[in-house]
Parts: structure tokens; sequence; C-alpha cells
DNA sequence: TCTGGGGTCCTAGGACCC
DNA sequence: TCTGGGGTCCTAGGACCC
């Protein structure tokens, strides 16, 4: 705990439907949900229109649709929202070499550590000033928790939200975190809520009160310890910049239950693959794989084996899930399937051989494959132990599916995203983030002159002149008022 | 039209070793 | 051969976070 509030806490407002709103001018003040677009998808962020609904995070899109029909249903462009993220996290670099990202969206700066701040009045300044900066450079919100611990930082941002700032001056803390309910706690979920209700303990005080040695009976060793100290407004951890993954995983849950045992022998091929991916472009290898699998009926399961020593090897990584998928029972339906790689290391002069025989072996497999690959999609069957098995199918798969939310371009009518499509026809809306709201059209879904493209910039870069931007057609600025249709 | 995807940390039991 | 501990590794599951 610090005698001054030199610990900042920054949290994007509804960061990946603000983005939206800010590239799709027809969206702004308006109902935007951004998430899974199957029929099996829970929402990512609402905005905050469509929160006044009763929309939220982790809801499945099929209730938010009832609660908010009226909504944009997008699907998430993380492209886009990575982008503004390294824009947000530069500017926060500039306050403090230690920066601690927590998410796309979030961090701690250590301000301290920084030299810009050794005291509430310079700790505020230094967070108006980078709330302006966001401001201008994404043309994004964000909210600021100024506080002398990680955990106060953390509940002042979320009530500064939206756009707003909250410092908590030290020496205040636990009067102000006395009434609140334990939900606040960092670590205090559904679970833990319901086991303290139970007990009869709804507030932090409660639980000042309660004492360490009653909340360690009631919730194991580490997590009592650790909640008792932050229920008094104790919390000294630091600021860390720099931790390395321990894992890396890939799963996906299907649109339907698989059924076909050689399916999901196919499927844990692929997600292999993508894991090992995944894996390399970090520049580590991985001692112990993890296959998950969520039947039908929500179940799920881990089963895992640990090596010899750590791989990056795709064709180890699929033995492996394949031989762990032979222990699994999977009648009646796999809803999900996952594949991971923990105990990772980074690499070692062995791993650099089996790299070596593993890329030649796949460069040869590549080669063998070729054209047929590309044809059977996912059709192939996992081959039996020993025998060698289908090769990863290069990703891109050519798709003619347009997903609401995205990107095109027509060759015509210039940049716009996809609105929705069905029954042979895609609706598109032509606007871009510095134009002003813009018209619908329709095109059959196969219209040679539409074609996906990349998001554009949010903001107008600075000293960016009209005409820079070859997507700005000659509409510039005279006239910009005219046409505010309203979808 | 019930319930994503990518992570972290903790617990607990059994194996195994000293 | 009455039965000890302690430490580490592995596996499985669960809570939590964004």
């Amino acid at each position: 705990m610090r005698a001054a509030p030199t610990i900042l806490h920054l949290d994007m407002d509804a960061f990946y439907a603000a983005a939206e709103q800010a590239a799709k001018p027809s969206l702004r003040g308006k109902p935007v949900v951004v998430g899974g677009t199957g029929t099996r998808g829970v929402v990512a962020t609402a905005s905050y229109e469509a929160r006044r609904f009763g929309v939220h995070s982790a809801m499945p899109v099929a209730q938010a649709r009832r609660l908010c029909p009226n909504a944009a249903y997008l699907m998430p462009r993380f492209a886009l929202y990575r982008s503004v993220s390294e824009q947000v996290m530069e500017l926060l670099g500039r306050l403090s070499p230690l920066v601690e990202p927590l998410s796309l969206d979030e961090a701690f700066v250590d301000l301290e550590a920084g030299g810009v701040a050794d005291d509430s009045a310079s700790a505020r300044r230094a967070g108006e000033l980078l709330r302006a900066d966001i401001k201008a450079v994404t043309g994004l919100t964000g909210s600021v928790g100024l506080a002398g611990s990680k955990m106060l930082a953390k509940i002042a941002s979320e009530q500064a939200k939206p756009d707003g700032l909250v410092l908590i001056e030290p020496g205040t803390e636990r009067e102000l975190l006395g009434p609140m309910p334990v939900r606040v706690l960092p670590g205090v979920g559904p679970a833990t809520g319901e086991h303290l209700r139970r007990a009869g303990m709804t507030t932090v005080a409660d639980l000042a009160e309660a004492g360490e040695d009653e909340l360690v009976r009631l919730l194991g060793k580490a997590h009592g310890v650790s909640l008792y100290r932050m229920a008094v407004g104790h919390d000294e951890r630091p600021v860390v910049a720099e931790r390395d993954a321990k894992s890396v995983s890939v799963e996906d849950t299907f649109e339907v239950d698989l059924h076909d045992r050689v399916r999901v022998r196919s499927e844990v091929v692929r997600l292999s693959d993508r894991c090992v991916q995944r894996l390399r472009a970090a520049g580590r290898s991985g001692r112990t794989v993890v296959l998950k699998v969520r039947r039908y009926d929500f179940s799920t399961l881990t089963r895992s084996e640990t090596l010899r020593g750590p791989t990056d090897d795709p064709a180890v990584v699929r033995e492996a899930a394949g031989r762990l998928l032979e222990s699994v029972d999977t009648t009646g339906g796999v809803r999900l399937l996952g594949v991971g790689v923990t105990g990772l290391a980074d690499f070692t002069q062995e791993d650099l051989f089996a790299q070596a025989a593993g890329e030649l072996a796949e460069a040869e497999a590549e080669a063998e494959a070729g054209v047929a690959g590309e044809a059977a999609g996912t059709a192939e069957g996992g081959g039996g132990a020993g025998e060698p098995v289908a090769p990863p199918v290069p990703e891109p798969e050519p798709r003619r599916r347009w997903l609401a939310g995205q990107d095109v371009r027509h060759t015509e009518y210039g940049a716009g995203w996809v609105q929705g499509s069905g029954v042979g026809r895609v609706t598109v809306r032509f606007e871009e983030p510095t134009s002003p709201p813009g018209r619908v059209r329709t095109f059959p879904v196969d219209d040679p002159d539409l074609s996906p493209s990349d998001p554009l910039p949010l903001v107008r870069a600075a000293g960016d002149q009209a005409g820079s931007s070859p997507a700005s057609r000659p509409k510039s600025r005279s006239g910009a008022g005219e046409e505010m249709s309203s979808p």
C-alpha cells in the first residue's frame, strides 16, 4: 500500500462495441452487441445503449436478441481491436516503463516508476492527460482509476466508468471498501460470493470482521488469506511488465454437436495443428499436452499427458492428443473440443533438432498433399496410430460467407460493412470512420464487385491530408452534412 | 435457439523418492 | 515390517478473469 495514489488502472469503455461505433458512423448512439455469430455465441461486449436493455458480457447472443432485437449484432474484429490497443499501450508506455497489460483494453501502470507522479495532484493530472491523449489518438474513451494498490486502482476505474477518473486517497480505503459488496474484490466470483453469503457475509466489512482464520477455514489457505488481506485494504502486488505465457490453447465449439467419431478425431488433428502454429509463433515449446472435451450435456473434462521433453512438433502433439481422445467416451455428442500445451519452455538445443526434422516431414507432406487437400476440406479422417495423418490444411479457406460487421469494398461504391446476409443476398452499408452515416445497398452474395477488406483507421492520422487515403472518395468535406439517413 | 475463447491460479490425491 | 513423514511431479477439476 503506497502513501500516494501512483498505481493507475486504465479500462477502455465498452471497448469492442465502442470501436465498432467509431468505425461505423450509423451505429453511434445505438445499441451494439459484439459477439459470437453462430447460434451458440455469447456476448463479448455490449455498448452502453444495449446495456440499458439488460444485455451484458457472457450472455448468450440468443438471449440478447430477445432483450434487444433492434441492436446491431456484429462479429468481433480482433485485428481492429489489436491495432487500437497498441496505440493505447504506446501511450501508457510514455508514462512509465512499468506497464502491465491485462487484456487488449485494460492495463496497470506504475506512475512512480515512470517518475511522472509521486503525489495525488500530479497523479490526477497524469491520468487526465492520458484520457485526453487516448481520446485524441483513438477516438475512444477510457476510464482511469488511481490508488495506492492494484486492487483499489481497479475498483476506482470501475467506479469511474464510463469516461471518468476516480482517485482513491490513501488512508480512506477501508472506509470506502467496507460497505461494498464482496463481489467487488478480485477473486470473488459467483461461487465464492454464494459461499460467503451462506456464511452470512455480504459486504467487505463483514469479511474484515470475520477475520483471516475464519476465511481460511471457509475458502482454503490461499484464497482465504488473500481475501482477508484485500478486505482490510492490503495489497502489495507489484506492477509487473512482462510475463511469459504459461500455456497455449485453442478450442472450438461446434454449431451442432459432433457424433461421428472419425470427425471428432479429424477435428482434434486440426486443433493440434492450430495450437502448434501458435506455440511456434511465440517461439516456445511445451511438455504437457491437454485435450479438452465438452459433451452434449455441457459436462467438461480434460485429459493430459506429459512428454519426456518439450516439443513444438505438430506430429507429436497430434499423436498425444489423439491418444488422449481414445480415453474419452463421446457417445451422446461432442459440443466442444480443445487442445492445449502447458509446461512451456523456451527453445532448447534438442528442440531445434526435433523442429528441423518436423519441418522436413511437413514440407514433404505438403508437397505430397498439394491440391488434393484443398478441395477435401475437413473431410479427411484421422488415421490410426502409427499411420501418417492428414497434413495441416492451410488455413485461409475461400469463404463466401459474409459476416455481420465485416469490412468490405465495392468497386463502385467504395468502403462499407456487411449489415446482414441471407437468402443469397448481402446488405452493405457504405460508410467509413470519418464519413457521415451512409446508406444501404443489397447485392447477390457472389457479386464480383464486392470483396472483403481491412479495417480503416478510426481517426484521421495527424498530418494526414485529404486525398492521402485512396478510400476517401471525392465526397471530401463539402456537403458532409447532407445525407443523415437513419437506419 | 443456453451457456465463447483464451488464459491464470489453486486444490487434492496418488506415485515415487528419500 | 505396526509405518513415519516430507517433497516433488503428475493428473483432473474448478473458480475466476477479460
